[in-house]
DNA sequence: CTTCAATGCGATGAATTATTCGCATATTAG
DNA sequence: CTAATATGCGAATAATTCATCGCATTGAAG
């Protein structure tokens, strides 16, 4: 929608000696910081170099331009998110309605947790959104959400099943952002948490009696 | 969370003569085609100044600066969509569940019907969102949904009819924002917001069962 | 008609930024 | 030890952008 030009974002090359790691790892980093600390218009590679004590150059070494820095932080956080959600959504020793519940609430609290850097990114998001590698990551969120879903409404036509999916889904992830986006104390944490499960276990029971 | 100035918003001075006028409505016209048709990235006064057929100079001389425009062509959309809100909201001669599902409706189908203006809005909203006046905008918006709640939750607390209005306005908001993100047909428009209307109702119809 | 304010112009200044490239240094292999 | 390769540097480049200011033009008032 917003971003014409198709940045490539793969990584440049691997580090291959102890020192290139550290230096990848350090711009890493400071690169959160940075996005934490000035917000993302003002996110530069010269602030990002600075903050971690290398030079310009050196971060060229290993990323393609600062749209893969980018892109690098936010799939490390969907990787740890995804998997936090995958844990707790899997555990079929507890009740799936339970479990819906535990995910509203660890996902509100680890986006409150991480606003300052999530937000950023956020609003650097048309500078990653569209590439392949992003698209990639969000397919699989689907998968997992697929599984759960079938759990949930077995007997629902595979149409719906999905629209639900899609909608709940969607929902934790949009609402929570824009939650976190003020700051939060804990017990906000909790009460918000509590309203937007309750929604969905209403909206999930209500479909099961159709 | 991500930007640092506070950037002037407010209008520089008024147009006084009729070409003015013209001119004002000239450049917010080139300014929407602009950010529709070129990205937020690329929405730069030097671009809607030549699609508008103005100088720059001329731009400056009712804006102060470039965010000044966004946040005027966010305003205009955000007042005409709280307008076709609160007239479905407010019409009590239909029951209340029938008036969401009816907002839902059109909330979705006006969001999809200007995706690419209202998208690239969205990646600008950093250039705007903090100002005063925004706030201002939103808070009148929390009203409407106020009284509706009133109307659906009356034996609710305050706090957690609060809550659920809160969860349910977000939520539309949010995701119709996402949901349009992809180009639509009609009828995935449909199915989407009676997916979404679902999910309210059965949520409020649970609250009025405690 | 004359005068003066409002309006409109667009070249220009000032600042910021992403990215490159030639060179210096460090590490490893043989 | 020596050669080859990997790594690191940062000044320089090229591009983009916002916003201003002095000057020209237009409209209105007397």
């Amino acid at each position: 929608m917003s971003t014409r030009r198709r940045p490539e974002i793969a990584s440049r090359k691997q580090p291959q000696q102890a020192r290139s790691s550290e230096l990848v790892a350090s711009i890493l980093q400071a690169a959160a910081q940075v996005l934490a600390e000035e917000g993302a218009a003002r996110f530069t590679t010269a602030r990002v170099a600075e903050k971690a004590g290398v030079s310009v150059g050196s971060i060229y070494q290993y990323f393609p331009n600062k749209a893969s820095i980018l892109f690098r932080l936010q799939i490390d956080e969907w990787m740890q998110t995804t998997k936090m959600l995958r844990n707790i959504l899997e555990d079929a020793s507890t009740p799936y309605l339970e479990r819906l519940h535990a995910v509203v609430h660890a996902f509100l609290r680890s986006e409150c947790e991480e606003a300052e850097v999530r937000g950023a990114l956020n609003d650097a998001a048309p500078l990653y959104r569209d590439s392949p590698e992003a698209r990639q990551a969000r397919a699989e969120g689907d998968q997992m959400v697929e599984a759960f879903m079938m759990e949930a409404l077995p007997k629902a036509s595979a149409a719906s099943r999905k629209l639900a999916g899609d909608l709940i889904f969607t929902t934790l992830s949009t609402v929570g952002n824009s939650f976190s986006q003020t700051r939060r104390t804990r017990a906000e944490i909790k009460a918000y948490a509590d309203t937007m499960a309750d929604m969905f276990c209403a909206y999930l029971q209500a479909l099961r009696q159709d």
